[in-house]
DNA sequence: TCTGAAAGGGTTGATGG
DNA sequence: CCATCAACCCTTTCAGA
């Protein structure tokens, strides 16, 4: 994986902040003519710089307002139990993030639903489907200030 | 806002996962011609059910390969003081969620870093800009199982 | 590694079903 | 609310520096 130059992560930046830029636009943004412009977008996009490209939707349009964030402790940690909350929790799609963390807790789960009477049912389908939950607590959002994944992407 | 139909969340669903798909492309798979398709997307952006499109940049190529998660307590809550962490947490590059939670704490912000030696930089980053911090308490993320903003689009 | 030009394909807007 | 078509713009490829 190469060294970004100051053109990799201006290009980055402008991707970042608008996914669906046109490549002319792009290129005449960072000063390049189209053709490479476009080869440095494939290649920051072959070597896995950048991942992918997505449409961000507003949770309040598809009735996923409500933000939970779940710890987990689990009563025995293994290889196998590893594997399972793994795969359990990558198709549970209120599931939006899940984390192996230090700490009191071992999980740390974020999840959207669409309001508290939903909470009930999220917590059977991430308890009752992970191994031997010990423990839980969970964190209620009451009000979102920041949400993103956009990195900082200065040199 | 109107109801969104099995078209429009087709058009979300494929969105989401592939943000810079040509429109005659999505058309084809939501079996539309090019014309209403595209109409539909305007209309999902101009309603706000679409808020963006955005390219996912890997955190390990840009050195930032390290997430932290850091619940804060502040001395006493206000409205100022409510303001000034929204105003201060929104020009922190590294934080990349900052949310108002219920429970023992009163913030919750998810951040990313190159390395622990950046961390004592972030928590003064952090600690130092908001009002009266009486108690903070991070987790370290030791492995990441998932993270997504992508919402469930089923109706 | 870049520019510039040409060919192919996507996007947009008018028209009509 | 949809399909078709034409004009325009973007993307891609290739020759040349």
């Amino acid at each position: 994986m190469r060294d970004l130059d100051r053109m990799d992560r201006k290009i980055l930046e402008l991707l970042q902040a608008n996914g669906r830029m046109p490549m002319t636009e792009l290129a005449e943004k960072v000063g390049l003519s189209a053709t490479p412009c476009t080869e440095r977008v494939r290649r920051l996009e072959r070597e896995g710089v950048i991942t992918g490209y997505h449409a961000r939707l507003s949770p309040d349009a598809l009735d996923k307002s409500m933000l939970v964030f779940v710890e987990i402790r689990l009563a025995a940690m293994s290889a196998q139990a590893f594997e399972r909350v793994r795969h359990e929790m990558m198709f549970v799609p209120e599931v939006l993030e899940c984390h192996l963390v230090s700490g009191e807790f071992d999980y740390l789960i974020k999840a959207r639903i669409g309001q508290m009477s939903e909470y009930r049912q999220l917590l059977e389908n991430i308890l009752l489907k992970l191994p031997g939950v010990a423990q839980s607590r969970s964190l209620v959002v009451m009000e979102e200030l920041k949400e993103t994944l956009s990195l900082p992407v200065a040199p």
